[in-house]
DNA sequence: GGAAAACATGTAATTAATTACATGTTTTTA
DNA sequence: TAAAAACATGTAATTAATTACATGTTTTCC
């Protein structure tokens, strides 16, 4: 089984797991919540690259049972998944982000500053982006009450404070051409 | 000819055409300069879709000639065409915008702030987003030298001061960290 | 106790996007 | 004037990603 060697998605999955032992649906939901901000993924392309990954020998999974019946699979990581990982994360990041923002797009064709569509636009993006900096700002307060919660999941910490900048950059961006 | 709801790259071109009719190739550069930083498509994505929405009716093309013998095909948009764009233009863009960050993603995998691979890890990305930042200053004073120019294309300077906006924030982040 | 939400895992079909293949012309620059 | 860079257009193959299909269990809340 060969896996590319630009397929991020396995890096990101291999990271996930080496915190700790987590299902297929778990890591779903990390690409929901605290990465979600920085990497999409859907359970329909997860699960098949866990199978991948397995067979190419990078983690390995048991499997447990909740309550009576229901089946889950538990994946960690092999040695050769953790020195992947290890290897990957060394490795230079030289591409920069990329972003897909449909707002930004339409505003692109927007000709003048008098244009009557312009205010409500940036008007709705407000009011989104405001909430999403307020429910960023929610999380940073449960997920990081003090100093110890962060010590102990820095990287989470780290990419979460760029999540709150970020987001508060385009609130602040939005509100000076808002009147 | 069907083309999905969802499509938008559709749109984008159809709001590129609208400005001046153009090629493919020149296309295909906007999505390298003006647009790329919040929009990103190949040339191999470009060339079947003009097609196919010159199939559906709301673009058109007219042969041209460079020098001898270079052929060129300008596309601009049909009426049904400009509808579209406007139609899209005043939907409400509900979706927040999407990135994909690689870096900050191997950020998440880091433990503690002691981690030997995070002060050159922020270093190198501060060097990158650095460079990104004067390439796009660069552009704005050349592209918007006077307010004239911003007038003329005011959708144009909203993004491109978004993005400068943006990777300044990025680099101000970086710094943050940075010992 | 029943309904709804959350947990849990997969596949199929389709669409989007990248990388590679393929070819030729025109302009710029050394 | 030769080479390199930029202009110009496409297709093929592959990979990535989304949406839809499909099923069942457990927990929570009313």
């Amino acid at each position: 089984m060969i896996i590319g060697q630009r397929n991020r998605l396995q890096y990101i999955i291999l990271g996930l797991l080496n915190q700790r032992p987590q299902t297929g649906y778990d890591l779903a939901k990390a690409f929901e919540n605290e990465i979600g901000e920085f990497w999409q993924a859907q359970h329909s392309q997860i699960y098949p690259m866990l199978k991948r990954m397995e067979t190419s020998g990078d983690i390995t999974h048991e499997d447990t049972v909740t309550g009576e019946k229901l089946a889950k699979k538990q994946y960690s990581l092999t040695p050769a998944g953790h020195a992947k990982l290890v290897a990957w994360v060394s490795e230079p990041s030289p591409e920069l982000s990329a972003t897909k923002d449909e707002f930004i797009l339409k505003l692109y064709f927007i000709k003048t500053a008098a244009d009557p569509r312009l205010q409500p636009m940036l008007q709705e993006q407000a009011v989104l982006h405001r909430a999403q900096l307020a429910h960023l700002k929610q999380r940073r307060e449960t997920v990081f009450p003090d100093q110890a919660a962060i010590d102990q999941a820095y990287g989470h910490y780290l990419i979460l404070d760029h999540a709150i900048g970020r987001e508060q950059y385009y609130v602040d961006w939005l509100e000076k051409f808002l009147r």
